[in-house]
DNA sequence: GTATAATTGCAAATGAATAGCAAAAGCAAA
DNA sequence: TTTGCTTTTGCTATTCATTTGCAATTATAC
């Protein structure tokens, strides 16, 4: 967690405590996308006393100060990312693997659909689903 | 449902009950996304002893089977929509209003995706959060 | 330091979704 | 149409991610 952070996390008047640092740093340290329980066991490491709702908690303070971002990428369960790196999935349904790239969209296109709509988009969430190279060919050789 | 829908489920080995053929009328007439309950409700004034099971046992032979998609548009619980479509979604943060817009991809760019990653896509979920123009009105009314 | 309000850990609760099971019903074949 | 087999249903109980209540602890302003 860095100043920046701090920053943020007073502004919107929450205070910094030791667990919401280590979350955040785990988070940072990983990098792309976490569930709760991915997270929790990354910090336990070092604060074994630390509770899981502590870490959903701390979740929805980063969520609602915009730091971290929630995911839908699988059913059941959510992920979290540090927000930020404007990028997006593209899911495969054989594997589940996620791989992330970046927004083809230009500042024109989105202008464009909120003027269309009247809509001011503060936020594009694209995912793609698909079959990535390995899971096209396993399926090709179980076929044949 | 008509008969392509019953060619579907026979097709993929489902039987053809009257609570299946009730579910899905009643999705197809109000057409958008409902979430379970509101499915369940809906399909409960006219077949009393159905039960909130059945409808989910429903959504996913229906999902299974292609007919119907799952989203995930609001935390907490699914939405589900008749598929094919191919619309996205605009929700605003303000009132929770979503309206549907059409694909804005040209398939030059989804297929150039797909080849830059080694994917083969088959689905592309594009969801955009912003606020509507009711919303930006108030919001501009109340800090005034 | 001290006061005080936010935060924590723990345990219990919630709520969407699933699973188990006996009874009911669809459907293929006779 | 009747039979026989299998799926499906309704009911209830269960699961599991997430939330909440609460007393004890701790960050932060003074």
């Amino acid at each position: 967690m860095d100043g920046s952070d701090r920053k943020i996390l007073r502004r919107v008047g929450r205070r910094i405590t030791p667990q919401r640092v280590l979350i955040l740093e785990a988070m940072r340290e990983v990098g792309g996308h976490l569930d709760a329980d991915e997270i929790y066991r990354l910090a336990r490491q070092k604060a074994p006393r630390l509770s899981l709702s502590t870490v959903y908690r701390t979740l929805t303070v980063l969520k609602e100060a915009g730091v971290i971002e929630e995911l839908h990428l699988v059913e059941g369960h959510h992920h979290y990312e540090i927000k930020g790196e404007g990028h997006h999935h593209l899911i495969c349904r054989g594997c589940g693997r996620v791989v992330e790239f970046e927004s083809p969209f230009s500042e024109r296109l989105i202008r464009g659909l909120g003027e269309e709509h009247d809509f001011e988009i503060t936020r594009i969430r694209l995912d793609m689903m698909g079959y990535c190279a390995e899971c096209r060919k396993k399926a090709t050789e179980s076929t044949e």
